[in-house]
DNA sequence: TCTTGATTTGACCAACTGGTCAAACTCACG
DNA sequence: CGTGAGTTTGACCAGTTGGTCAAATCAAGA
């Protein structure tokens, strides 16, 4: 294993490579279905060079869920209570939806995780993920206190908006067999969107 | 392997007993995180005694899926065009709610499956959950024509109503995590029967 | 250029996995 | 009871998998 110095150039490369390799293997098999042969070679790799720069497959996999939960939850962060709260609500919404477009893959990483009960990531979730939404409940229930939006069950509003957006990157097969050839976001992002605007319309 | 005559007593106790296991196993662990040790484990049984009842993991999977896809879509068989729009449509979402609630692990064997691209359900999606979501799809439509229930993408709304009533079973610890002791679908109920009443009045 | 640490690899291993098989056991029924 | 079909199992096998290791190769600074 490189020693803790600064990594060099070749450092960098590989141990990039092996992490958009595991993350393009682990979303679509699961922990359990991916294979290191699978990742190493995906990354260009032999298996034991591969294992040089991870010490296993699990901290492979440990590495890429904690270093994108940021990226995944930045959008939540970014809701601001001094903007307007429809505006504030439909941005985070299309933001949400555009990550389900964009990073389907990270996505069904999460997903395929949380399906199987989390095993890996339980104490994020209890921790940092429901700290998080917590302080943003406030915000929602603030809104709500003020009449901004309409009053409900601000975690419920939270999960729904979690399932709606997520739910066309994680079950995208099935979403793309029953549309066909259309595309699945042109048609989502109005349909979410009147969704809230009449969900949150007080 | 049993010949095709009537089923004994003990063949009909025994493949009762390995599709329940393999319900909680597959569905806990996906298809390749699941073991046949573990399935036989589960059900009492050792594994060549097993595999003298099915053929293969595999066929024990396909039975599973096959089987409870009637199950699964039961629900949206029911909707019925000349019912009330707004209280079929209601019963159904409460229905599929009710389904989350009470039948997680069939929820999560899909989840499952279908996260990883459907790879043994492919076919079952176009052609079986197509033309009935087709079909029902069109009633939508007449409905949304009368003026009975708001004009929406119908297709959307069958994604939306799947993605938040399913959300509950197949991301249950994340759902767990963040409302605590609260019981998820105590909330839930009244939530999503807002959520659609107001997206659905014209 | 030479040396030293970084990188890469072929060969290997133990554990696990899905599946087989012949032999043993059990059960229902005449 | 006896007997033949139905049921169960220990022993086994070949392929896969995560991981190791010593030896070989490479790269960069003195």
């Amino acid at each position: 294993m490189p020693k803790d110095r600064a990594p060099t150039r070749i450092q960098k490369k590989n141990r990039a490579a092996i992490l958009e390799a595991a993350l393009n293997v682990f979303s679509a098999h699961g922990f359990r279905g991916a294979t290191v042969d699978q990742i190493a070679a995906e990354a260009g790799l032999s298996k034991p060079n591969l294992l040089y720069y991870f010490a296993s497959k699990e901290a492979i996999h440990t590495e890429l869920l904690s270093g994108l939960l940021e990226t995944w939850l930045a959008p939540l962060h970014d809701l601001d209570e001094t903007g307007d709260p429809m505006e504030e609500m439909l941005a985070y919404i299309r933001r949400k939806l555009q990550m389900s477009q964009e990073l389907p893959r990270e996505s069904r990483l999460f997903a395929n995780e949380l399906v199987q009960g989390a095993p890996r990531i339980h104490d994020a979730l209890s921790n940092d993920l429901k700290q998080l939404v917590d302080e943003k409940v406030t915000i929602l229930t603030n809104w709500m206190d003020q009449g901004k939006i309409a009053r409900l069950h601000p975690y419920h509003l939270m999960f729904s908006i979690w399932a709606l957006t997520q739910h066309y990157a994680d079950f995208d097969v099935q979403v793309r067999a029953i549309l066909g050839d259309e595309n699945p976001f042109e048609g989502a992002e109005p349909f979410v969107d009147t969704l809230y605007r009449k969900l949150l319309t007080p």
